[in-house]
DNA sequence: CCTGAGACTTGGGCGTAAACAT
DNA sequence: ATGTTTACGCCCAAGTCTCAGG
């Protein structure tokens, strides 16, 4: 703002004398303790270990040649062994005959895992599952050209919500027009009025209606959709009285769950039969899943935080509102009944099936493909791929942005700040956000009231306290001990500002990431994320998992190497309604245990006694006690190991992390490696979106 | 540059089905 | 078999990033 010259203000000299060199040593640690090495060394920290022969690779890669890695062709080099097949739609089809005995072989399994017992969860049911979905090894076709995501593509089109049906007679709207009466004088509403009355009577309990302004912007367009006659009526929310509309919707749910077996199985096989109808596309000679064929139904907008859009109506959604992408030559999905689509398209540069524009934000919306699709899955693939590629050339870029922070241009400092946040805290990028959304902010939108300065804090010299609305409006709270060069540009670019000034008010995403895509090709803020999540992940794997422990224990450890990751990328969730009590319940639990072990020890002890002077049966007796014992014990020890696993997660949620950030590949490796059975990491989703890695990644598998 | 549209990934919450305990 | 608890999967909002056009 005061000096439009890009060159830094005279410099305090001693900032440059500051710092002899230095190396690797100070990256911060913010996930607890145990993880400094994650940080400290990106390549040599597992040398002294056993040498891994990607290791050496890696190490070597980035030593010497990460201009090479730079070329297009890293991605490339994986594919090449296999296909020289020129017509894909041809070869897909003998793919598909090629892998039906890999079907088979997927049968065998279980054998295989009988060394880990019986916890295998009906093993017969997931190989149906599985089997029921075409199985081809997309990742070893070849790939489209640039910017063609398809070349056919065939589909119903989307779902759309089922029409308003009017509430019975008996159920009353109320409108206390003096305000004094108790329910207020019964009201008849249109149509249209009452459908948007019940989207509002739908969530009367809960945190929504209490806000002033969801009740206000409800209020504006309750009353953009009422006849002249109501508008002029119903002038006032607070007047108006929705508790019986509130209690049909209850009952209504209470009905439902009450339900039959049959009843509900009813409903169950019609959804089926839906889903097998509009569930599934046609996309280059394969069958694949939709991810969401329903449009939105409307109801009332649920934006989070302090949103200044909540409780705008979201608008019904209709043909007339719907473009459809698909081929030409296939067979173009039918309107309902009576209606048209908005317009057909044949863009096969996009990956979407439908799309249509809502009205409260304005944004577009689509119908995608599930993530079990070669499309979806070919992706991540590719955004692993490319973090991979950064795992290989953070030593440089590292050294580059340390050396940035002295540079004489404060858009450059401030860069390489911001940049070693990213970086070390894995932040977001943070693009700049219209008036009309909340207001949360990422590592270039950070303001100067976001972060403290502390010259020492708990002992510790230079801590920045970050304090801030992240995305969805979670609190980002980080106490982070950082360089002295570092700290001082902060200072610095603080200077003269006040708290709701930008920190850094040189830069901003698309500066940052252009900077970045010249470090290294596909390179842009988030890649930081991923990189760091599936690093951690992958060293606190090594770090955790002990090879003679027991499988309950091993998942123990692999839920701590997930929790670091989803504290790094600060995944959290609200405490759930439940959790005191089901702790306490299994605190419970565990007492009953002891108390049965020491039981059961007094009676072995017992035992053993007879068993010394007694006959061989009684020996029998013994041995059982003992055998009984045992396993009580290891009963205790699963019963406690829960609990603090249940304790450690109260508030982080280990979904999101595992879902987006982890390279499935690593997490693949370590359960071939120990021995864990992969659907004790993995649930039937995530083996369907991560087939590819299942497949892929064998023991060795090093990110 | 700046802006906004567009496309696609990431995110927490919540209802419900499934698993588990009783 | 039934009630309770847990986990899944859906929902859809909220990010990131690119690109076109002024």
């Amino acid at each position: 703002m005061c000096d439009e010259s890009p060159e830094i203000k005279e410099e305090p000299v001693e900032i440059k004398e500051e710092e002899p060199e230095a190396e690797f040593d100070s990256f911060v640690s913010h996930v607890e303790t145990t993880q400094e090495e994650s940080y400290l060394k990106t390549e040599d920290a597992s040398d002294d270990d056993v040498p891994l022969v990607s290791n050496n690779t890696r190490t070597k890669r980035s030593a010497e040649s990460e201009d090479d890695d730079n070329t297009p062709l890293a991605k490339k080099k994986i594919k090449k062994e296999k296909g020289k097949k020129k017509r894909k739609v041809d070869s897909e089809e003998e793919e598909e005959e090629d892998f039906k005995p890999a079907k088979k072989k997927t049968v065998k399994k279980p054998k295989v895992q009988n060394e880990t017992q019986e916890e295998t969860t009906s093993p017969r049911k997931r190989k149906k599952e599985e089997d029921e979905h075409e199985v081809w090894k997309w990742w070893e076709e070849e790939k489209k050209p640039d910017g063609v995501k398809w070349s056919y593509l065939e589909h119903k089109g989307p779902v759309f919500a089922p029409a308003y049906e009017p509430l019975p007679p008996n159920v009353k709207f109320f409108y206390d027009e003096n305000y004094l009466l108790f329910l207020g004088k019964e009201m008849s509403l249109s149509e249209e009025t009452e459908e948007v009355a019940t989207f509002y009577a739908r969530m009367l309990d809960h945190d929504y209606t209490t806000k002033e302004a969801f009740n206000t912007n409800f209020f504006k367009d309750w009353r953009k959709v009422m006849t002249s006659k109501e508008k002029e009526k119903i002038t006032d929310l607070k007047k108006c009285n929705f508790k019986q509309m509130h209690a049909y919707f209850q009952q209504k749910s209470e009905e439902r769950k009450a339900m039959t077996k049959e009843e509900k199985k009813v409903i169950k096989d019609k959804n089926e039969e839906l889903v097998n109808e509009y569930g599934f596309c046609i996309i280059d000679g394969h069958k694949e899943k939709i991810g969401n064929f329903r449009i939105e139904p409307p109801g009332l907008f649920r934006g989070r935080g302090e949103h200044p859009k909540m409780g705008m109506l979201k608008k019904r959604v209709n043909p007339e509102d719907v473009l459809i992408n698909c081929s030409k030559d296939s067979k173009i999905p039918e309107p309902p009944p009576g209606h048209k689509w908005k317009e057909i398209r044949h863009d096969n540069t996009v990956t979407w099936l439908a799309s249509w524009t809502e009205n409260v934000q304005g944004q577009v919306k689509y119908v995608m493909l599930n993530p079990s699709s070669k499309l979806k899955g070919e992706k991540d693939w590719q955004k692993y791929e490319t973090a991979r590629k950064l795992a290989s050339s953070i030593d440089k870029i590292r050294r580059e942005y340390r050396e940035d922070w002295k540079s004489k241009e404060m858009r450059i400092r401030q860069r390489a700040v911001a940049l070693y946040f990213i970086d070390i805290l894995a932040l977001r990028a943070g693009n700049e956000k219209d008036e009309d959304q909340a207001d949360t902010v990422g590592c270039c939108s950070l303001r100067v009231e976001h972060i403290t300065l502390h010259n020492e804090k708990d002992g510790k010299e230079f801590v920045v306290a970050f304090d801030f609305l992240g995305k969805d409006s979670i609190r980002y709270y980080n106490e982070v001990p950082v360089e002295k060069r570092v700290f001082k540009n902060l200072q610095l670019f603080m200077e003269g500002k006040k708290g709701s000034d930008d920190l850094f008010d040189r830069l901003n995403t698309t500066i940052l990431n252009k900077h970045l895509n010249e470090l290294m090709e596909g390179l842009t803020a988030k890649v930081f994320r991923t990189y760091n999540a599936s690093w951690t992940l992958q060293q606190q794997l090594k770090e955790l998992t002990d090879p003679d422990s027991s499988l309950p224990e091993k998942l123990l450890s692999y839920n701590r190497a997930n929790r670091a990751v989803a504290i790094l990328c600060n995944h959290q969730r609200s405490i759930p309604k439940s959790h005191q009590k089901s702790m306490d319940n299994l605190k419970g639990k565990i007492t009953a245990k002891r108390e049965a072990i020491e039981e059961c020890e007094k009676q072995y002890k017992y035992a053993k006694k007879d068993a010394k002077n007694g006959s061989a049966k009684e020996k029998i007796v013994a041995d059982k006690m003992k055998k009984k014992l045992e396993k009580l014990k290891e009963q205790l020890t699963k019963l406690e190991v829960q609990e603090t696993d249940r304790e450690e997660n109260k508030t982080i949620a280990l979904g999101t992390s595992k879902l987006n950030y982890l390279d499935p590949r690593i997490t693949v490796a370590w359960c071939k490696k120990f021995n864990v059975p992969i659907e004790k990491v993995y649930n039937k989703t995530h083996r369907q979106k991560f087939r590819w890695a299942i497949d892929m990644a064998g023991p060795d598998f090093v990110f």
